[in-house]
DNA sequence: CTGTTAGCGCATTCAT
DNA sequence: ATGAATGCGCTAACAG
């Protein structure tokens, strides 16, 4: 007797090779062949299996594929965050880029920290994808699980937020002059106590932006005071207080440069919650895309980056090495060009008038509030 | 003689099972079974294997695991777009999810054309992901394509954008309600020529959104003017002209409700444009996330949809189906609650003020300043 | 407790 | 021009 055979319902069930050159009267390997449109192959059979995979709608296993052949057909994305413009315009061009390839994106989210970095680090280096495309976590001091990957010879190219320790292409957007024309934008509209959000010392864009915004002071015969100069690493609603905390201690401030889009967000807010007129008491330029450029508009001059071109062009670097069968040199690095949208109400000739808001904060500081 | 041998520099070259076994002096087998905490292992050899394992940086090769198993620890997300805050956030919701379950997540763009969705759901029919979550395209009229992935007995939840026709879990927010607020809430701020800015007839959220505004019309005898219902499906651009036109054509209209963010942030910049000013002379409320809200305060009041946990739950469900090999039934369906945002001058003969700046001036003036 | 064997689905040798 | 056999790396069934 035999025993009850187990046969779950399949409604439909995904063929396979075998099942379709079993269906064919061919061998495995001929149909493998015909598919891959070898010239061994007679034109008669090729058709045949051609029309017949199609009517079965075979589908190749992709993961079998990837054993066999060591081609995953995948590349994985870290990036800080995603509910960002600068990101998801980013992604937006990446993925673009992956679709025109034949690849598919494998995303991972890092919150800004270090160690979930490492993780998903991690997760790369067993051969799941062909190719990696990082922006560093404003967390990350150590990167010694990017090193790795690197010399585990995975393709990998950074954007924006990168490390220059790291022996890889970059692409990155013009940090050092677009932080020097923000600063200098708000001299220009009379500001002379410019406080400056600060994402990360060890962040390649935190510092150059930060060196823009030193040279411009020394230009403009501004003395640099490293008071101004606030920290902005750590989750938003942290950094929301200490900005608040930072402006009613200094309510001599008339300007703030925020290097990221979440600092100039968090600065708006602590303004707005300080009921400090923006741009009438402080003027703020931030990092920002179009978009939320457009948005604050006419609060808030920013520095909008081409972050669509800046996924794409870090897609195709990566795309070229894996295809060429290259290694990604730092020589391939590209910098893109950022745009200074200036508001109307931050030119030139608009004072800063914050008078009424020093007077109060010396009040309430006075009155011990 | 012995022909050269290619041996291509592999620094660090990653370690497989079999190799690993060699070094411990074992079979492959039993090294299996001591990295995954069999039970009938030797806790002796069970210990060493794992540290050996740790110290040569032992990687299981994932494809290899799916092959053997059917299983891929990955999962697949479509969506429209991601450079928009509903979905960026619902990204950051899923990819929790998907993190806290050891999941790896597969992104797919259709950028609202129903000839990406449905190419990329055929990435998905061959066994590359163990689940799907999916927001239709706009544009997607035929659902033949995910019926498919349905036979195939793949795990799907749909979010926000969904089709009834589907029989699958969904996760949306209250549509019908929403709309009906925020229509009543341009009624009773004075609106009474109300444009509807449609996304797609077709589209869940569409339908539900417009059936709200009709009956809160009718509920406050507003007359229903077809010609004030415009389509903004299609592309961001091409909306922007289409909404300028109507806007020059129709001067008569006092508010606007757009049933998407993008409509929306295309309204505001029509009337910009144009040279009409928000929200003195056209009252504008539109779906949108709470940040992008806060940044267009005082301009535009918000339906704000829990973006972040729609994309949690629709993952939650997911997962639940996946893990205890059950199917997603439409039973398991959910419905959030979006909220009203209301801006103060969009609120009935209100000015805007500042809360903050009030208190702590009268905190001043309490104390003889 | 551990080793041997087989097979997931595919592409590639090697044979014919 | 086609078929049989092999192995990618892993796990599970089947010995011992």
């Amino acid at each position: 007797m035999l025993a009850p055979v187990l046969t779950p319902i399949l409604p439909m069930s995904a063929i396979n090779l075998k099942q379709l050159a079993g269906q064919l009267g061919l061998s495995s390997s001929t149909v493998s062949r015909a598919l891959r449109d070898s010239y061994e192959i007679s034109t008669a059979t090729r058709e045949r299996v051609q029309v017949m995979a199609r009517q079965l709608d075979y589908q190749p296993n992709p993961y079998a594929g990837s054993l066999r052949n060591n081609v995953t057909k995948t590349i994985g994305v870290i990036l800080p965050e995603v509910d960002n413009h600068f990101f998801s315009s980013a992604i937006n061009g990446i993925e673009e880029v992956a679709q025109q390839n034949g690849y598919h994106v494998l995303i991972y989210l890092t919150h800004d920290s270090e160690e979930q970095e490492k993780s998903v680090s991690q997760y790369l280096t067993s051969g799941r994808v062909d190719g990696i495309l990082v922006s560093l976590a404003s967390g990350t001091r150590n990167i010694s699980h990017l090193e790795k990957l690197k010399k585990l010879e995975i393709p990998m190219v950074q954007f924006d937020r990168v490390s220059k320790k790291l022996n890889t292409a970059t692409v990155t957007t013009d940090d050092y002059v677009s932080g020097y024309k923000a600063t200098e934008h708000l001299i220009r509209a009379g500001c002379r106590r410019i406080a400056y959000l600060l994402v990360s010392e060890n962040l390649s864009i935190g510092s150059k932006r930060m060196q823009g915004y030193l040279a411009a002071l020394h230009d403009h015969h501004i003395p640099y005071d490293a008071g101004l100069v606030l920290n902005g690493s750590g989750p938003n609603d942290e950094n929301l207080v200490r900005i608040r905390h930072f402006l009613r201690q200094n309510p001599q401030v008339d300007g703030i440069f925020a290097s990221v889009e979440r600092l100039a967000l968090s600065s708006y807010h602590a303004c707005q919650s300080l009921g400090i007129a923006i741009p009438k008491a402080i003027k703020i330029i931030g990092f920002s895309n179009m978009e939320t450029a457009s948005l604050l508009a006419p609060s808030l001059t920013t520095i909008t980056q081409p972050a669509y071109a800046v996924g794409k062009e870090a897609a195709r670097i990566l795309f070229h090495a894996i295809t060429k069968n290259k290694p990604v040199l730092p020589a391939q690095s590209i910098e893109l060009k950022s745009e200074l949208v200036v508001r109307a109400s931050t030119q030139a000739g608009s004072q800063p008038t914050n008078a009424r808001f020093v007077e109060v904060c010396q009040a309430v500081q006075a009155v011990g509030f």
